[in-house]
RNA sequence: GUCCCCAUCGUCUAGUGGCCCAGGACGCCGGCCUCUCACGCCGGAAACGGGGGUUCAAACCCCCCUGGGGACGCCA
């Protein structure tokens, strides 16, 4: 059996969004699964779109996430030769020819096509005229005529075209560069990929690539049409309809392997379970449990999914990533001042930036606190301003200041008052935190320090 | 228009002829816990698009319809 080798090739000519990162986690998990390779391949043949930019921000995305690739990053850009070889070994074989029509001839092909109710395409008038190469002429391949383009799809089965569907199509530009469809099949065959994972919407490239394998006399790798992922109006997820990059994502405050899980359950399933960690996937992903239907990414699933792997996120890992995000609010706290906040929010934020709007009142100086003026209305009322003063007062003094020794000091300070606990509570956390929400107060209280605690206090009793 | 593909709760899905008057997860609703918000726990509403077959038996197999998606470039 030989090796199995898989390839990503995305175009730099956007972002990576959620379709790119699925398919290159589908076909890294299969590579790791099988022991195989994995090979990035950047598809850069539309020099007037492509720019080093998007290449750049695609392998980032992609180390983000983890995807680590075994070979490459080839580049198209930079085998134009190769292809050229391979398109003059078809014209030489009688595969392929010259053909001078222009681009206005052929569209009026097309529309005559469509207007005899069939699918537009090429008429094949250069197909025997032996034309010889010129600076107006395109290389087209010489299709079969009649008969019938089978394959079996390694998620949807058997698929088979009529070859009266489809046409003589340019394997070479008039400016000498190689198409999408033949530079790609000459890469998947020189670099040896067996099999071939990719989106939906390149099932009908797929036998006209298998016409150039024909051709060339090489026997094709196998292919597997993952289902698109659409938007929520399920429409196709694309650069201009919805779909944001990867990167967007982590800035937004979700982990990569929150990331990773949520799209590998797009078009994939293990049993009942939804939760994988990446060995998880390794050990469990197979090609059977593809589904074949298209899907429609969702957000909720996603945060939930997050907010698991804060929970049970390490401490110093989650630091250092929130650390980043206070960064870009220009916040620089101590590292070690955020693991003792980051176990009291774990439970409670969906993102890291949501992490990182909970964790502002433990960051901010005492008079700059952000105070939510309706709850400051509601419970700072001048009676509850007196209790929090004596507090206040009390918590000046105490030995040690820890949840333990608060929670016992308060508990004596209501006793003696005979009032509920709850009495004093919000008007508590309001004080302290600004705001009707936080972790448990005592806790709340001893990462927030004596100083600032009864500061706070005093400057909001007063 | 033509071709290809798809079709289970709002969403992601399990289900490969009897275990399914359909299971799980997110979300939603209700309850419990409780110093608030969460977490957690318990419970609930919610789906096999329609019609024909095949079969003792169909969500599962076949056909038709409908609906949806994708593709029809000298883009990838």
């Amino acid at each position: 059996m030989n090796k199995t080798i898989t390839r990503f090739a995305p175009s730099p000519t956007g972002y990576l969004h959620i379709g790119g990162a699925r398919t290159a986690l589908f076909n890294w998990l299969f590579a790791r699964k099988m022991k195989g390779r994995f090979i990035l391949r950047v598809e850069d043949t539309d020099q007037a779109r492509s720019t080093p930019e998007m290449t750049r921000a695609i392998i980032d995305s992609m180390n983000w996430l983890g995807l680590d690739h075994d070979d490459g990053p080839f580049f198209q850009s930079q085998r134009k030769n190769l292809y050229l070889s391979y398109i003059l070994r078809l014209v030489q074989k009688g595969n392929a020819y010259y053909c001078g029509c222009t681009p206005d001839e052929v569209e009026a092909m097309r529309q005559e096509a469509r207007q005899r109710g069939q699918k537009p395409k090429y008429s094949g008038k250069c197909r025997d005229l032996g034309l010889e190469p010129g600076p107006e002429t395109v290389v087209r391949i010489k299709a079969p005529l009649d008969g019938q383009v089978v394959f079996n799809d390694l998620v949807k089965g058997h698929i088979s075209f009529e070859n009266q569907e489809l046409d003589d199509f340019v394997l070479q530009r008039k400016d000498g560069t190689p198409t999408y469809n033949l530079a790609v099949v000459v890469d998947d065959a020189e670099m040896g990929i067996t099999h071939i994972l990719r989106g939906d919407d390149h099932v009908n490239n797929t036998p006209r690539q298998l016409h150039i394998y024909q051709a060339l006399e090489i026997t094709p790798p196998l292919f597997g049409h993952v289902p698109m992922i659409l938007g929520p109006d399920k429409k196709k997820l694309s650069k201009r309809h919805g779909a944001l990059s990867v990167m967007a994502y982590k800035q937004m405050g979700f982990l990569p392997e929150a990331m990773l899980n949520c799209l590998v359950r797009l078009g994939w399933s293990y049993k009942d379970e939804e939760i994988f960690s990446r060995e998880d996937l390794i050990r469990k992903f197979s090609l059977e449990n593809l589904g074949s239907s298209a899907c429609v990414f969702d957000m909720k699933k996603l945060t939930w999914l997050n907010s698991h792997y804060i929970k049970e996120g390490s401490v110093p890992r989650l630091a250092k990533i929130l650390m980043d995000h206070l960064h870009s609010e220009h916040i620089s706290p101590k590292e070690m001042y955020l693991e003792k906040i980051i176990p009291l929010l774990q439970p409670r934020a969906g993102t890291i930036k949501e992490m990182a709007e909970m964790a502002m009142f433990f960051l901010v100086e005492d008079h700059k606190l952000d105070y939510d003026q309706e709850a400051v209305q509601k419970f700072l009322t001048p009676e509850t301003k007196r209790l929090l003063s004596e507090i206040a007062s009390r918590l000046e003094k105490l030995d040690s200041f820890d949840q333990e020794a608060l929670e016992q000091d308060l508990g004596e300070y209501i006793r003696n008052k005979e009032i509920k606990f709850k009495v004093i509570a919000q008007p508590l956390r309001v004080a302290i935190t600004g705001k009707t929400a936080s972790p448990g107060l005592f806790e709340t209280m001893e990462v927030l320090g004596r100083e600032r605690v009864v500061n706070r206090l005093k400057l909001m009793s007063s």
